[in-house]
RNA sequence: GGGCGAUUAGCUCAGAUGGUUAGAGCGCUGGUCUCACAUACCAGAGGUCGUUGGUUCGAAUCCAAUAUCGCCCA
């Protein structure tokens, strides 16, 4: 043990000894008999088993006649000390008073009354087994009950269990309701399913036990560490894991402490055997001050959560007041899994407040968990564990970060396949690739290219949407959002970045168009994939230092180094983005009557275009549409559409595409009347909205005129379509 | 028994404070070895948002009930 952490862990013992927060008492604790050592509630997992209920006779003293107990744990009989009913229970209440004969001790125990009792659970009359039950325990103290504890630590029949003294608990729960059964006692055996506890460490099933242990008195400490989450002093993210906290801190029971095991901080008392007095001191001490007899420290050590629960201040050097400690107290994050938020997160506030008056952390962010394909706990018996080592071998550490972070929506377990990395890793390849290259249009130079302003519209606007991702991807790792950083990332780097912008400059940089600054261009290429490198390293470290490394000029010796992108306002382009979704919007539409109607990749068409105003927009950047298009030409016209051809519209734009000989007309026709249908159907849910007075009356004018607007964008979109679907209907007609 | 959560395309899931014509990845269908990438590219199909009521001009989103599943605490 850490010299400064058991003094730590001592000073906190004696003063909350002091204070009278720590006891020493009998009381019922869980005790594992294979450890050997009392548990907390925590550490004794309930677990559904299916059990039985036995009903067992037990005769009454005076007279004939019997009350029928019904217990799932016939063994703790021996140890009965009274039989209790409900006094408003009018099938019992007149016993109360009288006495009962305990089967197999032959002992006189008395029927006593407690308004604990259910009358509805088994036959409503109740065995009390003081020493070994903790509901029985507590109508003990109400009585006044004898207590006979009946199972010693081993888990064995103790010298109180009579014959069957030195039985192990559950074979002796069989030969018991053999003898009943034999004597005519035992009514019957039903099905039940019970709650059983279990050891956390080694499952063996616990034995609630009267046992003499140190105790925390935790509702004192429990109330300001309550508060502290509702006041928002320390956040707990999701939120919905508040609500956890607050039920457990709510009902709250003293915590058992103390360990009967060969590991951990020995607890700080010592016992003058001669004169029975009880030191309890920070400093180890071993004559008794008043006898002047040798002192024995006690044996038992604490819980380990004890000193875990002081871990954020005693790790930074309390209780000295260090610099450390002024410096860093409290943290700014916990980030901890669910499992451990009562163990650990619950502890540690309490225990901040109370040393450091103030909260360890500010904010507490509970990861999701990660399960298999079919959602079941990954564990070792059951043989579904994803062992990551073998995952990032096959599929490298930055496709398996990144199907994590991608994963980890807030509140919500993660569900790994090796089917949904694989995803992940054709992205890191997609980003290996696109950074290739990159490179290789900025490997010229030594240096980072000059920033320069473009006029060139898809430079424009990756930069304005590059910061508009930045913008995302900030905000959401800043709200513990972490999955909506990596979509962010995901869908602008392949399918914006990768999809649309390289393909828009390759021409530029190949020198196959000089009507723009390829300079500038190639200074805007530089600064997006920095800026991507540098936002995709926290996810993806590997690949993008690797890439940073062959940066040319990069700003710091590594990535981890250099800074954040930051949002740059200035490069937001609104217009420009409306400008190149129009320009992408025509590339989709001639793309789309291209792959529908089923004409060959190589074969390259014609097309006419009557822009609605947009002509000049298109002609700057007809190179590129023709490029991404596969077009031979494009023919921009005013007048009358040309007469047999397929069409698509874009927000007022038509595109034709002359299809004599190219395409089947039948199958144009089947194209633009599934898109009428489309059309169809969605122009009647906005027409709904708007023929209704009442949303015109009452909803905000800016989604009646958004709503309006889509409404005409598609009514002009239909007519404009029927008006081509009439005139090639006529040539086939 | 008490509490919490989930239920959206074949599968796995996104959808802050109610206003979309409901999205993505994988899978599926058709077509491409187009000079970074076939771990790719292009196009496409696929959903009465568990059910029933309610609030509202308007509900996948809010409320209530109900069903199924999961987790936590007794």
């Amino acid at each position: 043990m850490d010299e400064g952490l058991s003094r730590a862990v001592r000073e906190v013992f004696v003063r909350l000894y002091n204070e009278g927060l720590i006891y020493r008492d009998n009381y019922i604790i869980n005790w594992c008999p294979r450890c050997k050592t009392a548990l907390s509630d925590l550490e004794a997992e309930h677990e559904e088993t299916n059990g039985h209920l036995y009903h067992i006779r037990y005769p009454l003293a005076e007279g004939t006649g019997y009350l029928t107990v019904a217990t799932t744990r016939p063994e703790t009989m021996l140890g009965d000390t009274a039989v209790a009913v409900n006094p408003d229970d009018e099938r019992y209440g007149k016993y109360v008073g009288q006495y009962v004969i305990l089967p197999i001790m032959d002992k006189k125990v008395p029927v006593i009354g407690d308004s604990y009792v259910d009358t509805s659970f088994g036959t409503g009359v109740l065995k009390v087994t003081p020493a070994h039950d903790l509901n029985d325990f507590e109508i003990m103290k109400r009585h006044h009950l004898e207590v006979v504890k009946v199972i010693d630590d081993d888990g064995k029949m103790n010298e109180n269990a009579v014959h069957y003294k030195g039985t192990d608990r559950f074979e002796c729960r069989e030969k018991i309701i053999r003898e009943l059964d034999e004597k005519g006692l035992l009514e019957k055996i039903e099905p039940y399913n019970l709650g059983v506890g279990k050891c956390y460490r080694c499952k063996t099933i616990v034995e609630p036990s009267l046992s003499l242990q140190w105790f925390l008195k935790t509702k004192p400490l429990a109330q300001p560490a309550i508060e502290a989450v509702r006041s928002q002093r320390v956040r707990i993210i999701p939120e919905m894991w508040e609500k956890v906290y607050f039920e457990w801190m709510e009902n709250i029971r003293d915590w058992c402490i103390s360990r009967q095991i060969w590991w951990g901080h020995r607890i700080p008392v010592w016992y003058c055997d001669r004169c029975n007095k009880t030191y309890v001191s920070v400093d180890n001490i071993d004559t008794c001050q008043d006898c002047k007899g040798k002192l024995r420290q006690e044996s038992d050590v604490l819980d380990t959560w004890f000193s875990s629960g002081l871990w954020p201040f005693t790790t930074l050097g309390w209780p000295d007041n260090t610099d450390d400690l002024k410096t860093f107290y409290p943290t700014s994050l916990l980030i901890t899994g669910f499992d451990i938020l009562f163990f650990w997160v619950a502890r540690m506030i309490m225990m901040g407040l109370k040393f450091m008056g103030d909260v360890p952390f500010r904010d507490v962010y509970i990861h999701a968990l990660v399960r298999d394909a079919e959602g079941k706990k990954m564990s070792k018996s059951k043989g579904n564990v994803i062992d990551p080592l073998i995952i990032m071998d096959r599929y490298g550490t930055d496709s398996f970060r990144f199907i994590l972070t991608l994963l980890a929506a807030q509140g919500r377990d993660v569900l790994l396949s090796e089917e949904r990395i694989e995803g992940t890793r054709n992205f890191v390849n997609k980003v290996w690739n696109a950074s290739k290259l990159a490179l290789t249009f900025l490997q010229d130079s030594e240096v980072a290219p000059e920033t320069k302003r473009s006029s060139y519209l898809p430079d424009v606007w990756i930069r304005s949407r590059t910061q508009k991702v930045i913008r995302e991807v900030t905000e959401s790792i800043n709200t513990y959002r972490f999955n909506e950083a990596a979509s962010s990332l995901y869908s602008f780097i392949w399918h914006e970045f990768c999809d649309w912008y390289l393909e828009l400059i390759k021409p530029n940089l190949y020198g196959k168009v000089k009507t723009f600054d390829a300079g500038a261009t190639r200074s805007v290429l530089y600064r997006t994939l920095t800026d991507i490198v540098k936002l995709l390293h926290p996810i993806m470290p590997f690949v993008t230092e690797e890439i940073y490394q062959r940066l040319p000029g990069r700003d710091t010796e590594s990535v981890m180094t250099s800074a954040f992108p930051l949002f740059n306002e200035a490069e937001l382009d609104e217009e420009s983005e409306a400008n190149m979704a129009t320009i992408m919007g025509v590339i989709d539409v001639v793309r789309n009557i291209r792959g529908e109607t089923g004409i060959a990749p190589n074969v390259k068409i014609g097309v006419v275009i009557r822009a609605n105003g947009r002509q000049s927009l298109l002609r700057t950047y007809e190179y590129y549409m023709k490029d991404l298009a596969r077009i031979e030409n494009i023919l921009f016209i005013d007048g009358n559409a040309p007469e047999h051809s397929a069409v698509g519209v874009y927000k007022g734009i038509e595109v034709f595409v002359p299809i004599e000989g190219l395409i089947d007309v039948q199958k144009e026709l089947g194209r633009i009347d599934k898109e009428l249908v489309k059309i169809h159907e969605d122009g009647e849910k906005i027409s709904a909205k708007l023929n209704n007075s009442a949303f015109r009356e009452k909803a905000p004018p800016e989604v009646i005129a958004k709503n309006e607007a889509n409404f005409n964008e598609l009514q002009e979109k239909r007519e404009k379509l029927i008006a081509s679907r009439k005139m090639l209907e006529s040539i086939t007609g």
